[in-house]
RNA sequence: GUGAGUGUAGCUCAGUCGGUAAGAGCACCAGAUUGUGGUUCUGGGGGUCGGGGGUUCGAAUCCCCUCACUCACCCCA
């Protein structure tokens, strides 16, 4: 029988205890933004029929047609989620909410799962931030969620051990375009697939492939001969319906009235089908090829396509290693140094002699009793490897038990900060440290 | 799915033209007058050199296959 070393499946990271700090951060930020607007926390599943995902997400989407981790038990084809909010709204619909209150502010925070080849900044099982507002068409929502993605990105920043950081301005850029909805964004695509026709030929071949699949892909290609061939392509602004364009500029007076930029950047186009008008991404350049950290948009027909009423709705998703990534590249700061970092536990406690495991094991109990952390040694190790495990593990006090000091009732307390000691009765123990001293 | 790169100790890596080189640093463990950490000194444990096959008198080193990881592309958080 081999015995073999089992590892996380490809693209699929284990979150460990040095990281929760940076964790954390995120996700009370995320928290404490969210409920000073109004919105509840809401934990939909992580197991959906499949087809909730091809009739929301678009059946010749790569989310649908390559990316889901799909299972067949019995009769049901169930996906671990690619995204999150076919499920928020199917949620949303179950509870009723659509008829007895349909204004929904919403966030979740949690793993969202795709079958794809791992790199940087992407993962298979990668931890969203997602905020949805559903039940409206109210331009202020528009503006709202972009807002809150924005100021999540300036709080993280914060929130870390580095006095007086700051995301620059630069550092990130919020970019909105308008995809317009139903008739006007069907008679813009069809002007772009006409325009584009006659000089498909001299294209990339990546955008030859593209035309077929999504032809509003071709429009943001890297490739500068393609960027020439597209120059003068027809925008979209041009052929929103006078009722789409005022929400859009709506929204932009909306982001004035918060004080928020925004660059009107025609080539964002996001890939899933439930997108309708406005459509936003917050960019962080300095990661270069891989900057978008968030994106989203409205999606005004989704409710209705999933069995409700047509009830408007607009929200985002920030991607939390996308976060972490733009931390770490920054180099201002160490995204693990957050006000998070809760640190050892207070106590060591240490033994010196043998037969005195009993005693150390209920002082240590006693402590934690009263609201002190502390921990002590299991390997029968001498008084000395005691103290340097104490040091080592970066413990603000030991705290001695000798047999001594048991006799006379007390103990010794060390501050491994400053190195001074001294015995105190037992019974003084608790109040010494709670008032942080030796 | 496509392309490229990398696999040597727990971690970061060095190993020359194939020839007693299985190595360093960090980490870990134990000592340096018998009940006291961080610095220092000394000693120690630990690796089937990712796996399999081949070439050779001889392979960590060369060849083939395979697996894993990383990066990039498509696409996307």
């Amino acid at each position: 029988m081999e015995r073999r070393q089992f590892r996380a499946p490809r693209g699929i990271r284990d979150v460990l205890p040095e990281e929760i700090p940076a964790w954390r951060l995120l996700e009370e930020t995320a928290r404490g933004l969210a409920h000073l607007r109004g919105y509840r926390e809401i934990r939909p599943a992580l197991l959906e029929e499949v087809e909730l995902f091809t009739r929301s997400v678009g059946e010749v989407t790569d989310i649908v047609q390559k990316e889901m981790f799909t299972l067949q038990k019995g009769e049901s084809a169930l996906a671990l989620r690619p995204e999150g909010t076919a499920g928020i709204v199917r949620a949303y619909l179950e509870a009723g909410y659509a008829s007895a209150a349909p204004l929904q502010r919403l966030f979740h925070i949690g793993p969202m799962f795709r079958y794809e080849r791992p790199q940087k900044g992407r993962e298979r099982m990668f931890t969203q931030f997602d905020v949805e507002v559903l039940g409206s068409l109210d331009a202020r929502l528009d503006a709202e969620v972009i807002f809150l993605a924005a100021a999540f990105f300036e709080s993280v920043a914060i929130k870390v051990k580095a006095p007086g950081f700051r995301i620059a301005r630069g550092e990130l850029e919020v970019r909105m375009n308008s995809m317009g909805d139903g008739d006007d964004r069907n008679t813009w695509k069809d002007a772009v697939r006409s325009f584009l026709a006659p000089t498909m030929a001299e294209h990339c071949e990546l955008c030859r492939a593209r035309f077929e699949r999504n032809v509003l892909r071709v429009l943001d290609c890297k490739n500068p001969r393609c960027k020439e061939l597209n120059a003068g392509a027809p925008a979209i602004l041009e052929y929103l319906s006078a009722e789409n364009r005022a929400h859009f500029e709506r929204v932009q007076e909306y982001l004035r009235v918060l004080g928020l930029p925004v660059v009107i950047d025609s080539s964002i186009v996001r890939g899933l089908d439930y997108y309708t008008r406005t459509v936003f991404e917050v960019h962080a350049p300095a990661l270069g090829a891989r900057s978008a950290l968030c994106g989203g948009g409205r999606y005004d027909h989704l409710i209705a396509e999933l069995g409700g009423p047509d009830l408007g709705a607009v929200g985002f998703a920030v991607g939390f290693t996308s976060t972490l990534l733009l931390f770490n590249e920054l180099k201002k700061i160490d995204p693990k140094e957050t006000v998070f970092d809760e640190g050892p536990a207070l106590v060591f406690v240490v033994s010196a002699g043998e037969g005195l495991e009993s005693d150390v094991f209920r002082l240590a109990e006693d402590l934690r009793k009263n609201e002190i952390s502390a921990v002590y040694d299991v390997e029968q190790r001498s008084l000395k490897a005691q103290m340097k495990l104490a040091g080592k593990g970066g413990h603000r006090y030991a705290v001695v038990v000798g047999g001594d000091e048991l006799a006379r009732g007390s103990v010794q307390l060390k501050d491994l900060e400053d190195g001074t000691q001294h015995e105190l009765a037992r019974v003084e123990l608790v109040a010494r440290l709670r008032a942080g001293g030796v």
